[in-house]
DNA sequence: GTCTATAGTGGGATAGAC
DNA sequence: GTCTATCCCACTATAGAC
């Protein structure tokens, strides 16, 4: 009734048009030549905005890289929702086909990526998957293994069942730094690395219920709980934050 | 006969003296100020030379940093040299002495390390632990665990012994990792997690040798041979490297 | 071969007018 | 919300002094 919208067929909260404009803009410059050669006023210029501008939407060219992210991750979560619900019951299986699946998803992207990972890296960045800030795009990864697991036909120590979707998504993080340096075609060189990480790890999950193993499962998840970043605040306490890479293999 | 020398009592590579007082300053003000909020321009003056002059040593701002590294790690290994030859046999005290040195020799550099770790995290840069600039000092650190293990009066699966002195290392990266997140006074969090991660970590090491995890060891190992990065750095070529055996000599 | 001085360039980030 | 103008600093270039 009023003079508002209809006009337009988009319902278009004006400034969050603005907001994507610059991000989309910002993804394909990063795309096309890499992260450290795009700059912000090229981005705003492409864009048709102001620097100024884009610094009212993302208060630095990191911000606009946690956007990057949050893609990936959905994108990721899409692709892999067949293999959490389709018939295949092997860990194994399982496990690959969601590293994998990360792989394919993140390879458009591979040229670039190294260039601003090395943000990630920074402690003090929000867009750490270790940061605070990233809480929910963490646990929302998390959950993914939850349910790899979950889906597949494994006896599971009880006490590790907890722990594991932890380990497989520090795994993941370990896979990705690897990608991250992996130069070869085609990521080839990752793609080997999962193809023959998968079954070690899903062979070293099915051992954990044997009883020699026990008291060492038990003070991993205790390790893990202690030390991982969780809902509970740890940030400025004196509690622990989070973990290293789980302790080897053996 | 001729007029030169002796008047000076130090043989002074005339401009070795200047890198180093360049690389002192530029240290002692990363301390007091941080990272990024130390200027060339600032360590040039400080030091009473010229900007050109500093850059004429050092190329970049972050290959000052470079002999950051190289101190901690050259310290590390003379800190825990007692503990290497020293009469203490128990694996998981041995692991826990050097992780531990290691905290105590990087911590007066806590603050800022973090402020530029992230450009150890970035694959194109040389300062990353992987990359081929870094073998020395990586192969150093290395070697380091490699004594942790062999003055240990463990048993160690001897397939796995060739891979572990490598795993205890990524093991350590993944502390340093930690560390640098760690904002606990005094990074009492990151002694608290070697205190926990030491023990289970002897432990799984020494559980090694049992028969059902043979086939897990035996392809822990392959998979650190093929990926880890060694001499020929695989990360350039789409080859995966084997890790160059040593021999278990003492 | 070591060093100074100075003058640029380019790009991330900001202030303040509109 | 948006712009223009400006700042700051890493880094380069140059020309020349010792």
């Amino acid at each position: 009734m009023t003079q508002e919208k209809k006009a337009d067929e988009k319902k278009a909260p004006k400034s969050e048009q603005t907001r994507t404009l610059i991000l989309e803009t910002a993804l394909r410059l990063f795309k096309e030549r890499g992260y450290d050669k795009t700059t912000m006023r090229a981005i705003a210029q492409e864009a048709g905005v102001s620097v100024g501008n884009a610094y009212y939407y993302f208060s630095s060219k990191e911000h606009l890289v946690q956007g990057f992210y949050d893609r990936i991750a959905e994108e990721h979560q899409a692709a892999v929702e067949p293999i959490l619900n389709g018939p295949e019951k092997d860990l194994h299986a399982r496990i690959k086909g969601v590293y994998l699946g990360w792989l394919d998803i993140a390879e458009p992207y591979h040229e670039f990526a190294s260039q601003f990972f090395k943000n990630a890296a920074d402690p003090d960045s929000p867009l750490s998957p270790f940061s605070p800030e990233s809480e929910g795009p963490r646990e929302a990864a998390i959950e993914v293994h939850r349910r790899v697991i979950s889906g597949a036909s494994v006896k599971v120590d009880p006490e590790l069942a907890e722990a594991l979707p932890q380990l497989l998504w520090l795994q993941q993080m370990g896979l990705v730094l690897f990608w991250v340096y992996d130069r070869s075609e085609g990521a080839a060189n990752s793609r080997r690395l999962v193809e023959r990480l998968a079954p070690v790890t899903a062979r070293a999950i099915s051992l954990s219920r044997f009883r020699i193993l026990r008291p060492l499962v038990k003070e991993t998840h205790e390790l893990l709980s202690d030390f991982m970043p969780t809902a509970a605040g740890m940030a400025a306490s004196g509690k622990p934050k989070r973990a290293t890479a789980k302790p080897p293999t053996t």
